[in-house]
DNA sequence: AGCCCTTGCGCG
DNA sequence: AAAGCGCGCAAGGGCT
């Protein structure tokens, strides 16, 4: 009587071992009982080799990443928390809690507790999204819940079927970056410490006892002082930047921050010795040897990634650094013996993506070539490309200044419909409006203390976003995305009546209107990325499949718009393949028929700093 | 000692 | 040549 189920929902016990699994159709219905098992990593292996179920988890992060260590893949899932933020944002509320818990609790219009704080590896899998405290229920009502959870959401995903027809897809390529992102963080990224220590010692001298400056540094640090004319003793520290800047002004310079440009331009002697001793002095605090005693396990480096961590759908990392990994130190990444790194980064992805997602025909048409701007630079800028280059990543980040004016002028009139796809978000933006990536992301409202900054009433008024159980939008205070920190307009309420208010929250206006004038470009292309990586994902295990005499071809790291895969010599060429079919194949989910292209440049190396 | 903010730079 | 998006992170320094 074994019926194939599209889909079962799985929970995991608070000992991580043993579970619950049920069988649903893909709209939630249970298809019978739960199911209690002892081995809960093994049952879903075992179902996994029959019928391949998509599976529902309350948090990939952490109920995959348990799988992840026992050793079990999974092809498919469908990961509630994430699903649950994406469906929050669209109604506004990116702040509400959404973990499982919040979400049955609105479901069930009970009161909304915040979302528990993330909890140590170790202790994750007992969490299933719910607080711990003594009221949390056992793991068969969990899985009622998750079950209840997921049936709605799939109602509600539904329910916008017109508004967001690409929604559907969203939340399964968002669910598939989630294993994607815990079996990178499992699998690790090739790191060989002998290269990472040699390039250090390079550059900083030996590793220094304890937490005293590498010799390179002091004497560095030393020279600077001299070159501004303090004597060794007084002890110049020029990671301090009061410091340095009161020394510059010191000698005589008119400065107004120690930032690398602007100091280049002084032309005083103890600059490039300065400039030299932060770029080393970064490394060394952020990659230096610290990181790797803290990130480097047997050979691997293991980030630990944030799927969805960023307004736009990109990704983000918590604590390693990992997408800011310092060009020189991918000298560190080599594939292991015998094996290789394809390495793929999708060139010029912004401007492909908002060729593709304005409808723009001569930008598409610019956009179907190898190299865009020298394309756009024939079309319209008389073979200018660095010019061509300049206004269009001027138009999609809304800049205005520095001589722009020009060359956005020439692209209104060149390519109407993109610059009125950008514009028309940046209006939106500017008045307080949402916009939304392709597949249905949404930006997040405006702030309580942008609203009073633009309009000046109702600093602290009724706000609730509207929604059941509200809780947690909590301090409005931070300024979010697209609200760098703005004055309030002055010490007290006059502030509104000053003679610069009006210029003021034009300002703090047009910030917002710059951040959704990107977002519909960079929430697109994360999305592009994302499938292109899901697609990809598929590819590489059938690829494993079909070569069961080789070890499996693995992803090794994912940065926006670059991936690299680590595999078997001898299938190299087949993975590289394969990434360019994938990049194919989102274009075409993504976008529908269009003349954009998106051309990779893909580097089969043994060192990723070899790739480009 | 620890919190919180600012600064500056790494990445895309 | 410098002002235009999104981040994470470390260090300094003011505060409690």
């Amino acid at each position: 009587m074994a019926v194939a189920a599209d889909t079962a929902a799985v929970g995991a016990g608070d000992r991580g071992r043993p579970g619950w699994i049920r069988a649903l159709t893909d709209d939630g219905t249970p298809l019978g009982p739960p199911e209690w098992v002892a081995d809960l990593p093994a049952a879903v292996a075992e179902r996994e080799r029959e019928s391949a179920p998509r599976w529902v988890w309350a948090v990939g992060e952490d109920d995959y990443g348990l799988l992840v260590r026992s050793g079990v893949r999974v092809a498919r899932c469908h990961d509630v928390a994430l699903t649950e933020a994406i469906l929050l944002g669209r109604e506004g509320r990116h702040e509400a809690p959404h973990l499982l818990g919040a979400a049955w609790a609105r479901l069930r219009s009970l009161p909304v507790r915040p979302d528990p704080p993330r909890q140590a590896p170790e202790a994750q899998s007992a969490l299933f999204g719910l607080d711990a405290a003594a009221d949390a229920p056992d793991a068969e009502h969990r899985l009622e819940m998750l079950v209840d959870v997921y049936a709605d959401q799939v109602r509600r995903i539904a329910a916008q079927e017109r508004q967001a027809p690409g929604l559907r897809l969203l939340v399964a390529a968002e669910s598939a970056g989630a294993l994607v992102a815990a079996e990178i963080e499992a699998d690790g990224v090739p790191w060989r410490v002998d290269v990472h220590d040699a390039v250090l010692t390079e550059l900083l001298g030996p590793r220094p006892f304890g937490d005293a400056r590498p010799a390179k540094l002091a004497d560095l640090a030393v020279r600077v002082g001299e070159a501004f004319g303090f004597p060794p003793s007084r002890g110049f520290n020029p990671d301090s930047t009061p410091q340095v800047l009161r020394a510059l002004r010191y000698a005589g310079f008119q400065i107004s921050s120690t930032r690398a440009w602007e100091l280049r331009q002084l032309g005083h002697p103890g600059v490039e010795l300065l400039l030299e001793y932060k770029e080393l002095s970064r490394l060394h605090a952020a990659h230096g040897w610290a990181w790797q005693d803290a990130w480097i396990r047997n050979g691997r480096f293991h980030p630990e990634y944030v799927v969805g961590g960023v307004v736009t759908g990109r990704w983000a990392t918590r604590n390693s650094g990992a997408l800011q990994i310092p060009r020189i130190m991918r000298r560190a990444v080599v594939a292991d013996e015998g094996w290789k790194l394809v390495v793929a980064d999708a060139g010029q992805l912004e401007p492909r993506v908002l060729a593709a997602v304005s409808g723009d025909v001569g930008l598409a048409r610019a956009a179907g070539e190898g190299d865009l701007y020298a394309a756009l630079a024939a079309e319209a800028f008389e073979g200018d490309r660095a010019a061509a280059k300049l206004g269009l990543l001027g138009a999609m980040y809304g800049q205005t200044k520095g001589g722009i004016g020009p060359l956005l002028a020439v692209l209104r009139s060149r390519f109407p419909a993109a610059m009125g796809f950008v514009e028309e978000a940046a209006r939106a933006g500017e008045a307080g409006g949402m916009v939304h990536s392709r597949l249905g992301r949404t930006c997040p409202p405006p702030s309580r203390r942008w609203r009073a900054a633009v309009t000046g009433i109702g600093g602290d008024g009724a706000d609730e976003g509207g929604g059941a159980g509200g809780g947690g939008v909590g301090l409005d205070g931070g300024g979010g995305p697209g609200e760098p920190g703005f004055d309030d307009g002055g010490p007290d309420g006059e502030g509104a009546e000053s003679a610069d208010f009006g210029r003021q929250s034009a300002q703090v206006a047009r910030a917002r209107g710059r951040f959704t004038r990107n977002f519909v470009v960079q929430a697109s292309a994360a999305e592009w990325a994302l499938v292109w990586l899901a697609l990809l994902r598929r590819s590489l295990a059938a690829l494993a499949a079909e070569n069961p005499g080789s070890p499996a071809p693995h992803l090794a790291f994912f940065v926006h718009d670059e991936v690299v895969v680590h595999t078997p010599q001898e299938l190299a060429a087949q993975v590289a393949d394969a990434v360019a079919e994938a990049a194919d194949g989102a274009r075409l989910l993504v976008f529908g028929p269009t003349l954009v292209r998106f051309p990779l440049a893909t580097a089969v190396v043994d060192c990723y700093a070899d790739a480009k």
